[in-house]
DNA sequence: AAGGTAGGCAACCGCGGTCTA
DNA sequence: CTAGACCGCGGTTGCCTACCT
């Protein structure tokens, strides 16, 4: 099946964003920076959905998006966290700057799924955070925070502040 | 060299939450 | 309070490419 590449009913652009779109999209929001997803794309000279555009920016665009493989240390964060989360990829990506929910989603089915053995942490997918799943988010990003923290000043009277 | 296949990833879709008039 | 618009999220699809036969 090919995908299409424009919409019948719009008229709008689907698929791959070329470099020329992309150069839109960017000038356009260095410009007047993001007020509408839904108006903007009419502007910047665009035939593409609010929607289209937002997630390219989000993906792809936006300055301090780190390209590349994940490191040993955020593959680690991202199990880490799975284990507490669930399949919650935007407070994932959240522990990791520069990486976005989509790529750590696609990372997570393409790499490490096939190291998961606890099933009962699918069953939290789309649960909205009860006063348990938000300590415990809080807690693990505590976690992630301390770690970075010690990794960017390694003295070991530091460390006590996050000892409780 | 050519065709088939599977993995990786970009992008789309639909749903639910939030905001605003 | 309510309805519609907008936004963000997770699930899914399909293209591209590297590898295998």
């Amino acid at each position: 099946m090919v995908r299409a590449q424009f919409c019948k009913k719009t008229g709008l652009k689907k698929g791959t964003w070329s470099p020329e779109e992309d150069k839109k999209l960017v000038d356009y929001i260095n410009k007047y920076g993001i007020w509408n997803w839904s108006e903007m794309p009419k502007y910047a000279g665009l035939r593409r959905s609010g929607k289209s555009c937002r997630l390219r920016w989000m993906n792809h665009l936006k300055p301090g998006i780190k390209r590349g493989n994940l490191t040993r240390d955020e593959e680690e964060t991202i199990i880490k966290m799975h284990e507490k989360l669930g399949k919650r990829w935007s407070a994932i990506a959240a522990a990791l700057p520069g990486r976005t929910d989509n790529k750590i989603k696609n990372y997570w089915h393409t790499h490490l799924k096939k190291r998961q053995h606890k099933p009962e942490a699918q069953l939290q997918a789309r649960v909205r955070p009860s006063i348990m799943n938000y300590l415990s988010w809080t807690s693990c990003l505590l976690a992630v925070l301390h770690h970075n923290f010690l990794r960017a000043f390694p003295h070991p009277h530091l460390s006590i502040l996050f000892l409780g």
